[in-house]
DNA sequence: ATCGTAATTGCGAAAATGCGCAATTGCATT
DNA sequence: AATGCAATTGCGCATTTTCGCAATTACGAT
């Protein structure tokens, strides 16, 4: 293969890294949305909307079509819900790990009397 | 939340976004992993891969352990792997798709002789 | 044809990322 | 304590990414 595949690996988290593409998938999640919607959802530029969006397109994670005078985008494939729902189940898990460890040090913090 | 969910995904993503990182993870997947030997598999300069292990190691994806004179990493939890695999099966998916879609052009090409 | 709204693109400045060199730390051996 | 190996850290430089402004394209309405 020409390119690795850990190298498209790679580029495929990079591309995701970024809040706003972030937003935008999981806003697209409930259904086709147009730029305004998203818009008025992202707190964002309309500038950088379009970069971003541009960003998604060209890496195939979305499609846009025309609608009269809007541009509809939506998921490209299923398989990116997947990779953010993997996503939030390891954030959670990992956030109640933390809650977890700091409820046992605030415990041995009051038993031991550590200052 | 102090630190919208999007953003700590994002945050995710973009640590995983480069090659080094991603052989990393790969390579641990197979059991806890000297630096020497993700030295000797990765092709990188150990100050580089240093590098790329501490931004593992600060966001827990990794662990560290002394051993001797060696320092031997392994992962901080199974849900990373959930991760890579979710990537590989898009990644997969979408080259088969291309190539498909190239076969057809191929196809098309042949049949209405477009040159 | 002109105007107005929607969305995108080009471009330069600012910020973040990655890389390699030199210096440092930690541990084992002598 | 001095030497050597393993790994990391500090730092400057080059590259990449991101952002907002101005200009442009695309379409519908007048």
């Amino acid at each position: 293969m020409s390119v690795p595949l850990y190298e498209a690996k790679a580029e495929l988290f990079r591309l995701l890294g970024h809040p706003v593409r972030i937003r935008v998938l999981e806003l697209l999640q409930d259904g086709p949305t147009s730029v305004r919607e998203l818009l008025a959802a992202i707190e964002v530029e309309p500038t950088g909307l379009s970069q971003h969006l541009a960003v998604l397109r060209r890496s195939s994670m979305v499609t846009a079509q025309r609608e009269g005078n809007t541009m509809v985008y939506a998921l490209a494939g299923g398989r990116v819900a997947e990779l953010l729902r993997a996503a939030r189940v390891l954030l959670t898990e990992k956030l109640t790990g933390q809650n977890e460890l700091l409820s046992e040090l605030l415990a041995d913090e009051a038993n031991s009397g550590v200052s």
